[in-house]
Parts: structure tokens; sequence; C-alpha cells
DNA sequence: GTCTATATATAGATAGAC
DNA sequence: GTCTATCTATATATAGAC
């Protein structure tokens, strides 16, 4: 965006918007494949002829996309760790009483976890993989999320709608027994994704919480 | 055992079991020096020499006690994946109602996990480098230790004393709370063990499951 | 049971043409 | 932007002496 100053000539072979655009989407296609063999296979049981196999290209064409395989891994945890900060902890911040903001965010955690499975499997799984200075960043994003999810736990023991022994430890409980999800859901199980949501926001707000609703 | 049937003659350089229980108190030693550095640096990441050091011998000299370094894993993979199977599941056959037995096994369990951390960590994150074999071998421990934890639901359920939307659902979800805990508890931190046991009793037994004990 | 020395395979990454 | 060809590093594993 910051680099596309001059307007482009009438004859390029490709205007750049157009160009930068169709980059990008490779771009991402190689992460969502990358993801995905990943999340089966384990990060380092995967080669880079694996993941250019799955884009239809060769192995070293890769390395005009990304400098490194470890920064693939790194866009596949960035992206899946950056939404859900931007996306779900909207809802947080939303008018509401904290159960309803707690159920909100439950079911929107829940369901991004399912569209973004293979990531979420790759960003839980092989962080130990990532460069140092990646790691942190990645670690950042999740104890801010984290700090978060246990505000709104305080602020329900505080209106006397939450009742736990330990909000800390109320908050790590919850977010553990959401993010596990990622380990035994499948589409094709006895359970659909909206049942486990429902049963979930029961679970968590309903009972753990201590809540009697609405929400 | 079953092997040591000739009795020792009185000059060999070692009786036979005291020369086999050092040779396992070597292999015990490697497997517990592999647990802790797979652990922090990720099995991938860690090389026959890094262990070999750990230990204090040269990589090769490995060779004379396990065949492979997948073989390693498989044996820091199993032992903690078995012995929840063996020690704690025997308190859920103890006698005392669903909710007396499903709280010992929460405490157990946290008991464990904590006893054992580093191997948890591995156990959790790094099945995809077992071989088939083993990998549907833990996989198999870990489905039986999961189901038996769903009949207790199931159990409480029946009794009146659980009240939960989905038995299976309860089980995955406090599974999950309570594993959860390797990944982030520290013994210096502001929560100690105990606290943590009694406050995951109290979430899971008394909210969660909705038990009004006594357990 | 541990050592030194080394075989061997693999995979991440680079060079340069098209 | 993708290709072929190749470099190079690393690490699992083996051979055989002590």
């Amino acid at each position: 965006m910051s680099s596309a100053g001059a307007a482009p000539a009438a004859g390029e072979p490709a205007r750049p918007a157009a160009r930068e655009a169709r980059t990008r989407l490779r771009r991402e296609e190689i992460v969502a494949a990358a993801a995905r063999i990943f999340a089966t296979a384990g990060y380092h049981n995967v080669g880079m002829r694996d993941i250019a196999d799955a884009v239809g290209i060769r192995g070293a064409s890769l390395y005009h996309h990304f400098p490194s395989k470890e920064e693939i891994l790194y866009a596949v945890c960035l992206s899946v760790t950056r939404e859900p900060n931007e996306e779900n902890l909207l809802l947080l911040d939303a008018p509401g009483t904290p159960s309803q903001r707690m159920a909100a965010l439950v079911r929107a955690h829940l369901r991004h976890l399912h569209r973004r499975r293979v990531e979420h499997l790759v960003g839980l799984h092989e962080l130990n993989s990532l460069a140092p200075e990646h790691r942190a960043e990645i670690d950042g994003y999740r104890r801010y999320y984290q700090r978060r999810v246990r505000d709104v736990v305080v602020a329900g023991v505080r209106t006397g709608e939450f009742r736990v022994p330990d909000a800390r430890l109320a908050a790590f409980g919850l977010l553990d027994m959401l993010n596990g999800i990622s380990n035994w859901f499948h589409d094709d199980g006895v359970l659909g994704l909206e049942q486990v949501v429902d049963g979930y926001v029961e679970l968590i707000v309903g009972r753990m919480l201590g809540s009697s609703g609405p929400y």
C-alpha cells in the first residue's frame, strides 16, 4: 500500500495494483497449503518440495514468495493468532453484561477455531520452530488475548454474575477448554459445530462461571 | 525379567541382575534427559548429540541403548501415556459416588501432569513424529482414558449428581482443561499446584458438572 | 558401554536461465 | 514468476576399535 506511489504507465505488462493482488493471492495460497500439510504431518516432516507440490510449482520457486521455510510457518501462525485479537476481542468492548460478552466471545472463538482449524493446529503445536523474535511476537498476542478474557471474568465477578474461586484460574481453564477442540473436532463426527458451540456456552458461562443469564 | 534364567557364576565381571539394573537406569536417564530437551526445544530441533551431551556420553553411544531417535521419543510418550491409565483409572474403580471418583481423578491427573510435566509436553506436541504403529498405540491409550472419564460423567448423570448438556462434550472439555495446565503452569508462578488442584476440582466437579458434593 | 571416524541421506537454500 | 541444476549443512545412523 505505502509503496504504490507512481501512477502506472499505459503499456506495462501488468498494472502494479493488479500484479500485487495476484502476488498476494499466491502468497495466501502457499500459506493455506502449508498450513494444511504442517497440521497433518508436522512442520519438520514437511519439505519445501511438499509445499511446492501442493501449489503446483517447484520447490525453488517458493523462495520468490518467502525468504525461508520458517517465514511460511510464521505467516501461518501470525494470521491465526492476530485474527482472534482483532475480531473476537471487539465483542468484549461491545455493550452488554459480562455474561453476554463472554458468551459472544466463546461463540466467536469456537467458530474461528473451526473456520481455521488447520492453522490453529499449527499455531498450537509448532511454536517451538519459530525464530525467537517471531515466537515472542506470537506469544505477545496470545498473552494479550488471555488477559482480556481474564478481565471479563473479573468484571463478571465484580457485578456478581460470576462466582469462581480464582479469575485467573477460570480464564486459563476456559481458554484451554476452548482451544482443545482443535484436537478432536471433526466435521463428520456425531456432534455438529453449533451443538458444540451451544454446549460449551452453557458449560462455560452457565455452569463453570455460574451465570444465571441471560446470555 | 523373563530372560534372567541362569544363576550367575561367581567370577563374572558383574552379576546379570545388577548389570541389567544399571542398564535400565541408563535408559531411564536418557529418556528423562531427552524429554527435558524435547519439551523445550522441540523434537526435531534436538540432535542425538544434544541428548548425548546431557547424559555425558557421545552421540554414537546412544545407539547402544536405543535403536533410533524415534524410539527415544516413543519411550517418552509411552511412559507418560501409560502411567495415567494404570494409576489414575484405578481411582475410577474404587468405591464412592461418581462425584468422589471424578474428583479423585482430577486430583491425580493434575498431580501427574505436574510430576511429569516435560514428558507430557512432549506427549502432547510431538505425536506427529512417532512411527505410525507407535502413534496408533499411544492414541489407543488416550482414547481408552477418555472413554473411562466419559463413563464416569455418564454414571453421574444417571445418579442425578451431574447435570450436563452432553456427557461426551463435558468429558472432552474437562480433559482439555486439565491437560492444558502443562502449557502454562510453572512452579514459580503466583498459584501453587495444590491451589490449582483445589480450584480445578471445584470448577470441574462442583460447577461444570454441577455436583453439590460431597467430594 | 563408550569411543573415533565416517557413511549416507535429506532438505533448506542459492545461481542463473527463460 | 517459475524453472533446472546444484551447493552445502546437518544429522541420523553405522563400523569397528578399545
